[in-house]
DNA sequence: TAGATTGTTAATCGATTAACAATC
DNA sequence: TAGATTGTTAATCGATTAACAATC
């Protein structure tokens, strides 16, 4: 199994190749590629020894090829079925990102306890939280989403594990604990912005004294 | 210099601290905090040497004194001001994102292209890009949380280094690069489900095959 | 062929961890 | 004092990079 950095690396190949791709490039080299994804182009090349994905010595790397092998690696070659946990700002943002589809990520339902948030009929549901055991095995789901406050992500996390969700991404301000069953994921939006002021201010410091 | 995972750790033991402070903890032992953040103790006590933090040999380390200096260490001794670019979904979501008040981050305002967002009169209001340069100068804003499509974005980014902007976290799908004069922090949602997708699937095979 | 790029090995670098003396 | 925990040094570990032979 391969560590997580290298898995980020993979999946930002992938999107910068196929922003490549618009830019109507076939092949690229491994400079290219570096280049676009912030990295070394020597990495570029070890990352891909690992995985298989052979180039061409003199050619570099076929652009559709590429995407393709790595379509199959990240599991893009299927949809991936999520829910959202919360429906407040955050929760409603995601339901709607547009990133997703493209990205064979189907977002098929929101859920929420309060009953002002239930939308039963909308394109993508949001439902009562007490339906997602259910819905979880009814759709066969494996991934959720958790946007809701703190003191609820704890319970919340656990109820999802129980119904079977395989993979968890956690924007709640909480470090949930890896699981033996479940992967998890936790994005702290005030920790990325407290590492950003962090930076900004040692750099001032180290230029001013 | 200290490097990004360090600082990370910093701000997550800060949120795990002021968890504890709630359960009415007044010292923690490097182990206890370990715990919470997910780490080990020997990491703790490492980031604290580095930082200057000390405990006491038999005691730990008192609550209240480590908040405080890792809040001056993280910048959370003073109001930081952020506007966000993009009133879409997301940006709409952060602008009224509960968790940042607390934490002495303060949204001033929104802007965007499309004069149906626009919302000069809102608490926080919302208005048109062509004022970000102003207001930042008026304003002495440091910081920015860019929300715009993946298209825009390079160009949005220019836009606000130009304008004095120091530090930005990005949520369109493309990776900014580093700045001479601003710190630049990435987050791809896409690349973080695929994250969790990928070690789905990886440990079912390793459990199937 | 000559030139350029891959694929891989070995070297480097830095971060994490183990271990233990200092000490409360 | 005996016991427990910090603070720090040295060892380990793993990831990144440099370098170059293979080869298109």
């Amino acid at each position: 199994m391969h560590n997580k950095s290298c898995i980020m690396r993979l999946s930002r190949y992938r999107s910068a190749l196929t922003n490549l791709k618009l830019l109507n490039f076939n092949r690229v080299f491994s400079d290219n590629l570096a280049d676009a994804a912030g990295v070394t182009s020597a990495q570029v090349r070890k990352d891909f020894s690992i995985f298989g994905l052979a180039g061409n010595r003199r050619g570099g790397y076929l652009l559709d090829d590429l995407i393709a092998q790595l379509d199959k690696i990240l599991g893009k070659d299927k949809i991936q079925k999520f829910i959202v946990i919360g429906a407040g700002n955050m929760g409603r943002a995601l339901l709607n990102y547009p990133g997703f589809e493209k990205n064979s990520i189907k977002i098929l339902a929101g859920f929420d306890m309060d009953q002002s948030k239930f939308a039963p009929n909308a394109e993508i549901p949001i439902l009562p939280l007490e339906k997602v055991k259910d819905f979880i095995a009814k759709n066969t789901i494996q991934f959720a989403i958790i946007c809701v406050p703190v003191l609820a992500a704890p319970q919340v996390s656990e109820i999802l594990i129980s119904a079977g969700i395989k993979g968890i991404l956690n924007f709640a301000p909480i470090r949930l604990k890896e699981h033996e069953h479940c992967v998890i994921e936790n994005i702290n939006l005030v920790t990325e912005l407290e590492n950003i002021i962090y930076f900004v201010n040692a750099i001032e410091k180290s230029s001013t004294g």
